[in-house]
DNA sequence: TTCTTAATATCGGTC
DNA sequence: GACCGATGTTAAGAA
């Protein structure tokens, strides 16, 4: 049986099933009254409620309340989550080092607890992302301009990394800035980090391809003497680098 | 009963549970081996596997793997969450509208579904964030520099909002971005733009305050004739806006 | 480890 | 609903 449900289990049942159940490598979730408590980054607390936790055996934890996406506690993986008895009650607690930080949730009531030996060797394949955005442009320059030529594609300065470096028909070295969601003010502000580079050369010239800006984006571009491109739709098959098994579905 | 488990459900059930539950408020999770595939912003397929799916009353849908703090496919709190049978198998279905979005999980083989009527009213307090330092700063100028004086706290202009807008001991004005993180240079950016604003003003001085920053950091700054001032600690009790809850733990 | 950048980022405040 | 900036951002990739 992949999935174990222990309903309203007492303390030691529970204590049991977290220990034993991530050291084995399942996923251990429980309905439970909590209260928690975090100390790390920033410190916090949150009172008692019914919340549903999650605790995996790569040392995530994660504290659920009914609504929202993401939890209102949390511990990423790398670290160590234990459960021990602590004056009759439960208390589940996450730790790791650099940084250092802790989760503390001390059940007051539970509902039941589920161990799950789950196999799952499958990867997210995914398909539209600014690599990929990269890629077609690298093949289909001439979609930004007539007569783009990419010089090179990642260059490292000293001030970070470059989408793209290249010239125009006219030879004059243009840097490229891509995003693949509306482009915003930060990301104005890193082209212009770029181009600064190059300030000593009137010819460089600095470029944000993205697939729409708002106006004080485009705004702070044209005080800058910056362009915007607009390139809302690339063809996700003509990158070269597509994968066979994304056309399945 | 707050918690409501049924082992490894037929579709039926598993269609019902998931239905009725979500639409009287609880949240359901399920232990099921299963693909899903995400169509929206980008496009991704996850091939068969054991997972666990958790499904919130406020459109959330979670599928984690066994391992890693983020969940690899997820909707967001404002669809709907739905679940039908389609030949023999169970699908559960959340969709979005802006941006238009669908998660579809089509389950293989369900080991276990629980329903939580879970009741939580508690609000999660937090101690150490960004607004808070801007508060000490605000209570304690001289942290950063004898005889700063704040003119202005999220003063709004044309490129965005300047953290603190002041004058420095001689009357000069000092542009101020804090950071409760170590400075990136993205942070760096964004001083700039804002001290951009007033570049025909020869005594205008930017100030860039967090705990710490990497050498790149430090050397935009210098290069730009902008400040790195590092304020590691503060007094979390001497901001005068501590919430008296907070001192309990 | 540290640094740099993307992300289906999410989320909240404001206009 | 769009825009802007914080986030205990997380996570991946490179040096």
């Amino acid at each position: 049986m992949a999935a174990e449900h222990h309903e309203t289990p007492d303390a030691e049942t529970l204590a049991n099933v977290v220990e034993t159940g991530l050291h084995e490598g399942a996923i251990v979730t429980l309905q439970a009254e909590c209260e928690v408590e975090y100390d790390g980054r920033t410190s916090g607390y949150l009172g008692p409620g019914d919340r549903l936790l999650v605790c995996k055996p790569d040392g995530t934890l994660l504290v659920h309340q009914p609504d929202g996406h993401k939890p209102v506690n949390w511990m990423p993986a790398g670290g160590t989550v234990s459960a021990r008895e602590s004056d009759g009650d439960l208390v589940v607690v996450a730790r790791r080092v650099n940084p250092r930080e802790r989760v503390e949730v001390r059940l007051i009531e539970a509902y039941g607890v589920t161990r799950y030996d789950a196999d799952d060797a499958a990867e997210y394949e995914e398909s539209g992302t600014e690599d990929e955005m990269h890629a077609y442009i690298e093949a289909h320059p001439d979609e930004l301009e007539e007569g783009l030529r990419v010089v090179e594609h990642e260059r490292e300065t000293k001030y970070g990394f470059i989408d793209f470096f290249a010239t125009d028909s006219e030879g004059n070295p243009v840097v490229v800035e891509v995003k693949r969601i509306q482009a915003t003010l930060n990301h104005f502000d890193q082209l212009k980090r770029y181009v600064s580079l190059y300030e000593d050369n009137d010819e460089v010239r600095g470029m944000l391809v993205a697939p729409s800006a708002s106006e004080r984006v485009r705004r702070a571009l044209r005080d800058s003497g910056l362009e915007f491109v607009e390139l809302a739709e690339f063809d996700r098959d003509a990158t070269g680098t597509t994968d066979a098994k994304l056309s399945d579905f």
